[in-house]
DNA sequence: AGCACGCCGACT
DNA sequence: GTCGGCGTGCTC
């Protein structure tokens, strides 16, 4: 007789529990997937076995017998205890960890998968640059030694980071191993699938990505355990693929905030890398012109070893940054979207038949208060971040711990009436450069144009081909496009990305500006670069178009130390909601009041703050915060654990509590 | 979360 | 009687 613990598949707080069932089945298997009498009446529920022992556990009156084995599932012992490390790391259920190692997603589109015909690029030979050579051997020799080494290839936009990515791979495919390719949004990179496809061939290449129905994906998991596959090619959930022997993790892109899942489980793609790293003896490859600000703090302090490309291939020259300040267009009488000078430079490249690109931000993110007159913004004292205007109240609030302001009437700083919200506005921005500009094609990729099947790939190959002179685009434009012909980037406000509400603000706007930076000038010409802004002074703005990363680094830096926020501190971000607006924040300031008797002096708990109502759901959101300085996130783990044990069990409390672990979306 | 049990009022 | 509404409690 054994005894089996089996994490029983219903997804509730309730049930999340190992249950020990007994069996006579002598193959029974840790990660197989099995049928359960559950619950009374016993009602057969689907588990998965995820410890194995002949000795019954104390403390429980009665076992029940394992049912059957489902065939053809199997986890691995590597999956099921990264699984349970998961639960406890992420905070959340064990069937939730369990299930992103199983090739089911709920996802359910029926559309055919776009790299099923995809074009493998011929492998062109490509002499490497001194420091490609430098940074392959480094990587080579931990590679050798089958050491878990993290790398940080810190390499300016075309220095041939993907070169170095292949060619690292192509020495762990042939000492037998495997290999995976993380990339942020894999329908964005059908070029770099296309190049990894040209060098491995496509047999031995499985892509994961969200367009897979379930059967696709089942069957690029059977090709992936069944060891056909030597390198998988995906979006975060790659990182769950089955490969037995991995040498190499690779996350091109490493800043990108998709790389943090935003569903249950909440996890951080790094860190699972991490972990399956160390089971596996694998080396990580993180790779980015800028790196986060956490990741390169991990480098700096010798946990991740920095490998820097600083060259360009073909010594392409920086494009040229140049920010125009918005309050001086308003005193000169300009009151419009654009600065003079902006137009100027369209008009010059219209003449010279080179391509602009216009980037806006994502619009309908909340309004920020700031002075046309000085660019002063209103920000949180204590937290650092923009307060948010909420016009039926006339009051600025700080998203983060709840301190409410009147909203003022004059500038704090000069004095001037022009303080006020700022609008969206910028949906007009394609209807007044047609207006403008009447002889020239302008297109339009924002992420509702894209969604519309091939629409996204089909603008694309208009610009390439050279029949849109002038795009306008949101974040989408910004990532890895690749065109030589493109004169002229317009960052229309970047006051936008700075005044996001989340302490991310500043590192986002200086990778953003950095990355459309790098679409211009891609030939031999150096590109132009305008920033416009109301705060001109910025000085994330100014050491972006400085290209100097190290100096933003160090600011940076030095404003999260004295805020708390990471990497000197975890942001747990623990959100209470429910329909009933009064129930959810009563519920919400008792889990406060709670976590602040439980937690130690120095870690620092805010709010509850007022969330917006989520319109679909019709759920009042309130967010509580916790600054847990770091080498604490063990203790404050396991409180936030006990109070999830604790509000489930309790009546009469907000229906939901969700725990998010260095999310990156405060909203 | 489900799902059954059980206690109570309304109806054939 | 007995149907059904929902509050309560448990799941190896």
């Amino acid at each position: 007789m054994k005894y089996a613990g089996v994490v029983v598949d219903n997804n509730t707080n309730a049930t999340d529990a190992i249950y020990t069932y007994k069996t006579d089945l002598d193959d029974i298997r840790i990660g197989q997937k099995v049928m359960v009498p559950f619950s009374m009446h016993d009602r057969r529920a689907e588990g998965y076995v995820v410890s194995l022992s002949d000795k019954a556990p104390e403390g429980i009156k009665r076992f029940k017998a394992i049912e059957s084995v489902v065939p053809d599932v199997q986890l691995s012992e590597e999956a099921v205890s990264t699984a349970l490390w998961m639960r406890d790391r992420f905070l959340c259920r064990y069937i939730e960890a369990l299930k992103c190692f199983l090739p089911v997603s709920d996802v359910k589109r029926k559309t055919k998968d776009p790299f099923e015909d995809i074009e493998p690029e011929v492998p062109s030979v490509k002499e490497l640059t001194g420091e490609q050579t430098a940074a392959l051997a480094r990587i080579g020799s931990a590679l050798a030694e089958r050491r878990n080494r993290i790398f940080l290839l810190h390499g300016v936009t075309g220095s041939g980071k993907t070169e170095v990515y292949m060619q690292a791979m192509k020495s762990v495919i042939e000492d037998g191993r495997q290999g995976i390719v993380l990339v942020p949004e894999i329908s964005l990179t059908p070029q770099l699938v296309g190049r990894f496809m040209g060098r491995f061939g496509k047999e031995s290449i499985a892509v994961l990505h969200s367009r897979l129905t379930p059967a696709q994906r089942g069957a690029q998991y059977k090709r992936i355990e069944s060891g056909e596959v030597k390198l998988v090619i995906g979006a975060r959930s790659a990182i769950f693929a089955p490969l037995k022997d991995i040498g190499l993790i690779i996350m091109d892109e490493e800043h990108e905030t998709s790389y943090k899942s935003d569903m249950s489980p909440k996890y951080d793609t790094l860190e699972v890398a991490e972990r399956r790293a160390l089971t596996h003896g694998a080396v990580i490859v993180l790779g980015s012109a800028t790196p986060s600000v956490v990741d390169y703090s991990r480098s700096e302090s010798g946990v991740f070893e920095r490998i820097e490309l600083t060259e360009r291939y073909n010594k392409n020259p920086l494009p040229t940054v140049e920010i125009v300040d918005m309050s001086a267009e308003i005193r000169a009488g300009n009151r419009s979207l654009f600065s003079q000078s902006l137009l100027d430079q369209i008009q010059r490249c219209l003449k010279e038949k080179k391509q602009i690109i216009l980037f806006l931000n994502r619009r309908g993110y909340a309004s920020f208060v700031s002075c046309r007159e000085c660019g002063h913004t209103m920000r949180c004292p204590e937290c650092g971040i923009s307060y948010t205007y909420h016009r039926q109240e006339g009051a600025l609030m700080c998203h983060y711990c709840g301190r409410r302001i009147p909203m003022p009437k004059v500038c704090p700083e000069c004095g001037s009436k022009l303080i006020g919200g700022f609008g969206a506005g910028t949906e007009q921005v394609e209807f007044k450069v047609k207006e403008l500009f009447p002889e020239a094609a302008v297109e339009r990729l924002d992420l509702d144009t894209a969604k519309k099947k091939g629409s996204m790939e089909s603008v694309l190959k208009r610009f390439g081909k050279g029949k849109v002179d002038i795009l306008i685009g949101t974040q989408l434009v910004a990532k890895g496009l690749d065109f030589a012909n493109v004169g002229l980037v317009g960052v229309i406000s970047a006051d936008v990305s700075l005044n996001i509400p989340d302490f991310r603000s500043s590192e986002r706007t200086f990778q953003l500006i950095t990355q459309v930076a790098g679409r211009s000038g891609r030939g031999s010409e150096p590109g132009l670069v305008i920033v416009q802004t109301y705060d001109p002074e910025n000085p994330a703005l100014r050491l972006a178009s400085a290209h100097d990363y190290k100096g933003f680094f160090e600011m940076e830096a030095a404003v999260r130390k004295t805020a708390g926020y990471p990497p000197y501190s975890d942001i747990y971000q623990i959100v209470v909601s429910d329909e009933d607006e009064e129930l959810a924040y009563a519920s919400a300031g008792r889990c406060a009041a709670w976590l602040r008797k439980k937690l130690p002096p120095g870690t620092a708990v805010l709010g509850p703050a007022p969330g917006v109502l989520v319109k679909a759901s019709g759920q009042y959101r309130f967010q509580i915060l916790i600054k847990s300085p770091y080498g604490s996130r063990r203790n404050t783990s396991a409180a936030i654990r006990k109070l999830k044990e604790i509000y489930t069990e309790q009546k009469g409390v907000a229906r939901l509590l969700t725990v998010d672990i260095n999310p990156y979306s405060f909203v």
